[in-house]
DNA sequence: TGACGTATGTTACAGTTGTAACATATACGT
DNA sequence: ACGTATATGTTACAACTGTAACATACGTCA
């Protein structure tokens, strides 16, 4: 999982927050946010999906993009980049200390930390 | 500050360790751990004294190399870096968590604890 | 049915990063 | 003084990212 980001990360958190969306939908998002034309936001949701950040779909005939990995899992899979690249921890991580981040739900929470304490890879 | 890739840490590390080195020095040290030619290792030691990562010194006639930051310094601006784009959290943060890491020694976790809990710019 | 808005397809171009090679200068040994 | 190793200068090129514009197709309203 090679690190996202911050359009891609930016992307993400809307469709976590609602998803599918249309690109136009997204735009009206991100667009004011990150100050994107709409060529831009699309431009990065084709990339996304080619990279399989995103799933496409349609719907009442216009494409609509989700994301392909939970807001849980893939935050898992940036902190465990993280804290490996640079402390060079590789083992459970904690995620205690994050909690005061607004950004998880309690249930979210609880995904994470199983993601990050439990087995590497329990797909 | 924006952020580091993977290679510039590798060489960033190096010279935490030891500094000023050469370019043959870090070659010595760099190349067999990423698979770095020599010219690899030199252009990106170039483009990290363009960026003012590294300070470039002459010692005995050659050109030596040392972080322009101290790793705590660095690590805690990373740290900022990565806890406000992927967790929304500005403010103190903790370092406990991360004290598994034997990356840092007992000042230099001290130094970066208080880098990220005292003011945000105490230079 | 023709114009207009919206969706989608295609292309562009500069900056950064990974990954080097080629060319030149300089110094040291014989 | 000359060859050889080492240091330094310059250049290259592809992938990825930021940031779009241009072109086309399709559906709806007048």
């Amino acid at each position: 999982m090679s690190q996202l980001s911050k359009s891609e990360l930016a992307i993400l958190k809307i469709l976590w927050a609602k998803a599918p969306l249309s690109a136009r939908e997204i735009q009206d998002k991100v667009g004011p946010l990150l100050d994107w034309s709409f060529s831009t936001t699309r431009t990065t949701l084709g990339r996304m999906a080619d990279k399989n950040l995103l799933k496409l779909n349609t719907k009442h005939g216009v494409r609509v993009y989700a994301p392909v990995e939970s807001k849980a899992r893939t935050l898992s899979g940036v902190m465990r980049e993280f804290f490996d690249t640079f402390f060079e921890m590789k083992g459970p991580l904690p995620t205690a200390a994050f909690h005061d981040s607004k950004l998880l739900s309690e249930e979210e929470w609880m995904e994470l930390d199983r993601l990050l304490n439990e087995s590497g890879d329990d797909d």
